[in-house]
DNA sequence: TCAGACATGTAACAAGTTACATGATTTT
DNA sequence: AAAATCATGTAACTTGTTACATGTCTGA
């Protein structure tokens, strides 16, 4: 079967009781190189894992917040990762709207190319640096396996960041 | 608007007049490090594209194998490609099985955790090995955005391939 | 008082997958 | 005769997104 958030989040609470805004906060950090999911994704399927007690909720207050909704994983809950952790890995998918820009480059003019390519070459800049500044934030708390997915984010990033810059000046040098 | 199958295959047919079953060849081998679809979104996608009048159907004969569909794309088509072009670049979306689980590390047994890195390396391995021979199948015809895009998949699978090997040695050497 | 972070949720919709169904033709 | 490749298509289902809707609390 394939990946999908369900079991994302199951992993999540195996660490860790978590609400879900919560959740979306690590996707956004942690995950945002390798899994994202939206709330309209998340709190539906936080509700029907409840329904199919998979977890248990329980509300809980703050102070100088609002309540929130505290998501715990029961045993059946832990049944279902693991049935996850030892079912067949699939394979990435991957949908990269830059790339699939690049590849078409020849429909294009070559000024709106290298608007993407600046574009493109912006956008890693920005990612890398978040999740360098991820990396620095959470290093004390991430397992060896936690290490080798950041190290794994950060050289590909930094890989797509030379070979644009790289690109992009020797466009430069031919149309200065 | 996020990236859809549509746009992609108008830019496929911007370049050529091809079959359904052709485009699902180029998704398995250019495309297949930054898009893919299956035929079950690349049929119903062209007839609604021929409805939309973005493409014309000609069933064209062949000897030796069964009769095949070549879409060609109209001025309409070629209008709403060039809405894509012009359109804002989407971030990427990335769904990775492989990291998900190593970031789940933890939660697994070592022997486990050994497993998907094995699995992981062949696969890389493999994966590299199919573009490198799509390389060099294909590039006469690749124009120079093209060899951006396979110098940046190319060596970001030689990137999780040096980083796989090395974990995997260093695992070995602690408990051989 | 207003922006911004915190927090949850739903409804309409879009997109895509999987499995099923069919059939031609070639190669082994 | 079977397997492989070529070729198209549909229906049921799953998943997820976007936009909307609401509300708390802090700090500037």
């Amino acid at each position: 079967m394939k990946l999908n958030s369900q079991d994302v989040i199951l992993g999540i609470l195996m660490h860790e009781s978590i609400s879900g805004y919560d959740i979306k906060h690590k996707f956004e950090t942690i995950f945002s190189y390798f899994y994202n999911a939206s709330y309209g994704t998340i709190y539906p399927t936080l509700g029907k894992m409840e329904k199919d007690g998979l977890i248990t909720k329980m509300s809980v207050m703050q102070e100088g917040k609002p309540n929130k909704n505290v998501y715990t994983i029961t045993e059946e809950g832990k049944r279902s990762f693991h049935q996850y952790l030892y079912s067949e890995i699939q394979d990435n998918e991957m949908k990269s709207d830059f790339l699939v820009r690049l590849h078409f480059g020849e429909m294009a003019e070559p000024g709106l190319v290298r608007h993407w390519l600046e574009k493109g070459l912006q956008k890693a800049e920005e990612e890398l640096k978040k999740i360098k500044a991820d990396e620095q934030r959470y290093k004390p708390y991430m397992s060896p396996t936690q290490e080798i997915c950041i190290e794994i984010g950060i050289t590909n990033k930094e890989n797509v960041l030379r070979i644009l810059k790289d690109k992009l000046s020797k466009l430069k040098s031919m149309e200065p």
